[in-house]
DNA sequence: TGTTGTGAAGGCGTTCACAGCC
DNA sequence: GGCTGTGAACGCCTTCACAACA
């Protein structure tokens, strides 16, 4: 199988979730091109994307929606749940913790640590918060799969390290400092700095030149 | 001026990051090769990237870094602070409120909106939530330059477009949707459901073949 | 006629490699 | 010797365009 690119897999995510639209409309049949224009791409990038995983449509006819979904669903590993240990009971991790969409589409957080001891053996939402020291321990009696940094900057790589030792296979960060993982941990960043500073180049460039950019 | 990418200016936040950190630490000059590792590129990356605003280094010496962390302020339009209109007073927008980080990097929330009759009324924060209906006039009397929408899917794109409406330059979505706006608007998106399902996919796929990536 | 699947072409961003300067 | 700035080479991702098929 040609290996797929970062864009390809995101991608995949956004068609899931307009299939997912689709479907409760009822619809059974879309054309790369409308599932094209709901994400403002063009229709050959989905049907190059869909190719690489196998030839799910019908010439003349389109794609069925439950079963483009469903093989999409599989594609990304969303057939089953995945446990999630977060790190860092602050703000965001408390905002990650309440946020719905997380269990939604099949993530649990079953564990939360921290390092302050004020923090640590209170409860966030409906999980004790536990001593980043009990990270390995729990992480294996759990069956941590993937963790997610929370933390301030400066804790995160040593929290990356301790994650990478308890064995997960992926890391979503949100501590703004590029990490270092081994090659066998996937990691993916989430970084409102650089959202919003990427912003602000955009506005005040406008005035000066005449560019733009999407994403 | 070459139309500028916007990986570079991604690159350009992370630079800023990093040269904030260097400047603490005492020191004055740095090559773009220790540039780069800090951030896990190589050095002719760092130096393409700042070769389209100018010549910041010095042969044989690397670059001073206060002066290439002002110009990378400058260029990032952070010589500035920036008026911001948060929408959704939910889990989200209460924790970006919260987090500090924003202000740090001079982005200030000076209102917050929602759509509620519950919340609308109530304080978040030290701001008073103000009923959605209210944008156009009170974004208007604020100078309102950046929207931050932390809404619920369904009701993004029709929040976009009040902002839009109001005049902001730029929108920061954090709704899992595809948004529609007009080319003299910029947009930025996070989105953690994408993450994750590409850090799922990762991970699946690991057992399978043989491939990863990273950011 | 409508739409997929895909090789080929094109475009864009990254890396190379070296001249130029300290 | 060290390091920047940059044209050229490279490689990857996107778009084109059309054969194949409903």
């Amino acid at each position: 199988m040609t290996p797929i690119s970062e864009s390809t897999v995101r991608r995949l995510s956004h068609y899931y979730r307009v299939l997912q639209e689709v479907e409760a409309e009822g619809k059974r049949l879309i054309s790369s091109h409308r599932l094209a224009e709901r994400e403002g791409i063009t229709s050959a990038q989905v049907r190059k994307d869909l190719s690489y995983f196998g030839s799910f449509g019908r010439r003349g006819l389109g794609y069925n929606v439950r079963h483009l979904r469903e093989r999409i669903r599989d594609i990304l590993g969303l057939d089953r749940r995945w446990r999630v240990a977060l790190v860092g009971a602050g703000n965001i991790g408390a905002a990650l913790l309440a946020y719905r969409g997380f269990a939604r589409q099949g993530f649990d957080v079953v564990a939360v640590f921290d390092r302050d001891p004020a923090r640590v053996g209170q409860r966030l939402g409906e999980l004790l918060i536990r001593d980043v020291s009990e990270l390995a321990k729990t992480a294996g009696e759990l069956r941590i799969e993937l963790g997610v940094i929370a933390t301030p900057v400066r804790a995160a790589q040593e929290v990356a390290d301790l994650l990478v030792a308890a064995g997960v296979g992926g890391i979503l960060n949100f501590a703004p400092r590029k990490l270092f993982v081994p090659p066998h941990v996937a990691l993916r960043n989430v970084d409102m700095s650089v959202e919003l500073e990427s912003l602000s180049f955009s506005i005040a460039q406008m005035g000066v030149g005449r560019r733009r950019r999407a994403r």
